[in-house]
DNA sequence: ACCACATCACTAGTATACAAGTTCTATTAT
DNA sequence: ATAATAGAACTTGTATACTAGTGATGTGGT
C-alpha cells in the first residue's frame, strides 16, 4: 500500500480515510485482499482507533467488508453495486446539470472552464491520474456550485465501486474523450440548454459500457461471482 | 431520551445509532441540545467507544454536528439541508417509480399494497407513529424490490433532516392524504404508467411545502438561522 | 467594580488493554 | 495414516486511560 503524507488539520481519521480510498480506487489494495487493522495502524503510524473507524466508514458504502471476529476486506467489484453506483450517480447529474443549465453566476462557469484547461493540460503531458482527478473534481464542482455539495459526499461512497472499474479501465483504454465531453458539457451550461446539458451528461457517464466483458475475463480474481 | 431495547445480534454501535436516529427524529433530542458522549454512553449502558462511532456516521449526515475539544450537538434544522435532502429524495424516488412502472413480479406488488392496508388499519386506530413507520418501509421497499436497496440506505441519513420537521408537521397537520397517495402510486404501477407513477411520487413528495412559515415561527428555536 | 490570570471541569481524539470469537496448526490418540 | 482435539495466533468489539485543547469559574490584584 502507498502511504502518502499526512495534511495540516487533518485528523487521523479523516488521515485513514482518505489513503484507504486512495489505494483502494487504484487497486493497490486488491479486491478480495484482507485488511487487518493492526497492520494498517503501524504502517499509517496510528493506533486501531482511528484506522478502524474510518474502516467502518467505508464498510457502509460496502466497498469494505468487515466480519466481526473473523476480519476486514477490500469487497470484490459487484456489478450489481456498479449498476447501482451507476444508476444513482446518473440520476443525480442528470437533475444536477439541468439546474446548471437554468443559469449560474459567470465566475462558476469560469471555474468550470479552468478545470477544463488544466485538464489539456494533463492530458498533453499524459498524467492520467492527476486526469482523472479534475474528472471528479469538474463534477464535484457541477454540485457544488447548484448547492448539492452534501448529495455529491454521500454520493461519492458510491462512486468508488464506479472509479475502481474505471482504474482498470484506463490500463486498456485511454482517456481522450474526457475533454470532449466536459466541453459539451460546458457548451449547454452556456447555452442554458438543459435538455442538451443532460444528452452530454448521459454520454459521458455510459462510455465505459462497452468493454464490461474484456475487464472481467482479463481480472477475474476481482469480481464477485454472482 | 427515550432508551428501548437492544436487539439480537444488533452490535453496540448499531444499538446505540438506531436509538440516536430515533430520538432525533422524533425531536427528544432537541435541535441544537448538546449530546455527551460519556453520558450516552451511561445512558445506554455502553462505553464511549461505540457511542462514538455512532456519533460520527450521524455527523457524515450533517444531522449531528462534532466540534473536536468543544462539544457534540443535535444540529438545528437547516433549510438549505432540508431543500438538499428532498431534492436528492424526489430525484431519486422519480426514477426508482419508474423503473417500478416498467413492470414487477406480482408477489411485489402485492407486498406494497400489503403495506398500504396495514397503513389504513394504524390511520383508522389513530396510531400515527406506526404510520410514519409504514410510510418509510413503503418507500423503502420500493427501492429495494427495483435493486436499489443500497442507494436507499444512503439516502436515509439525509432523509433524516426530511424526517425531524415530518415530526413537527405531525404536531398540527393530519396525515389522512398519505394513504391516498400510496394508492396513486400503486395505481401506476399495476398500469405500468411511469408518467402517472412519477407525478403520483412528486405529489406525495411535495406536499409539505406549504406549511414552513407556520412551522418555523413556532418553533424558532430549532432552527438555524442563516 | 472590574480586569487578568490561574485553575478546574469538561470536551473529543487517540492509545492501549482486555474480551469474545474464529481459524489454523500441531500434537496426540486411535 | 488419519481423525480429533487442544491451543496458539489471529480477528473485531468494547472498555478504559491518557492527551491536548476549550471554556467557565472563581480568585486575587488593581
Amino acid at each position: 500500500m502507498k502511504v502518502s503524507e499526512r495534511y495540516g488539520r487533518e485528523i487521523g481519521r479523516e488521515y485513514a480515510l482518505r489513503v484507504l480510498k486512495e489505494n483502494i480506487v487504484m487497486l493497490e489494495l486488491e479486491p478480495g485482499s484482507r485488511i487487518s487493522e493492526n497492520e494498517l495502524a503501524s504502517e499509517l503510524g496510528l493506533s486501531r482507533t482511528p484506522v478502524r473507524e474510518a474502516l467502518i466508514e467505508l464498510s457502509k458504502g460496502q466497498i469494505v467488508e468487515i466480519y466481526p471476529q473473523k476480519g476486514s476486506f477490500v469487497s470484490r467489484i459487484d456489478w450489481n453495486l456498479v449498476e447501482e453506483a451507476q444508476f444513482m450517480r446518473l440520476t443525480l447529474e442528470r437533475a444536477v446539470i439541468r439546474l446548471a443549465c437554468q443559469g449560474l453566476e459567470e465566475e462558476k462557469i469560469q471555474g468550470l472552464e479552468k478545470n477544463v484547461k488544466l485538464q489539456r493540460f494533463y492530458l498533453e503531458n499524459n498524467e492520467v491520474s492527476e486526469l482523472l482527478k479534475l474528472d471528479n473534481q469538474f463534477h464535484k464542482e457541477l454540485f457544488t456550485i447548484t448547492n448539492k455539495s452534501h448529495i455529491y459526499r454521500l454520493m461519492s461512497n458510491m462512486i468508488l465501486h464506479f472509479d475502481r472499474l474505471r482504474t482498470l479501465r484506463t490500463k486498456t483504454v485511454d482517456q481522450m474523450y474526457v475533454i470532449d465531453d466536459h466541453m459539451n458539457i460546458l457548451d449547454a451550461i452556456r447555452m442554458k440548454n438543459p435538455d442538451k446539458g443532460e444528452k452530454a451528461m448521459e454520454q459521458h457517464l455510459t462510455k465505459h459500457e462497452i468493454d464490461k466483458e474484456i475487464i472481467h475475463k482479463k481480472y477475474p480474481q476481482y469480481f464477485k461471482d454472482n
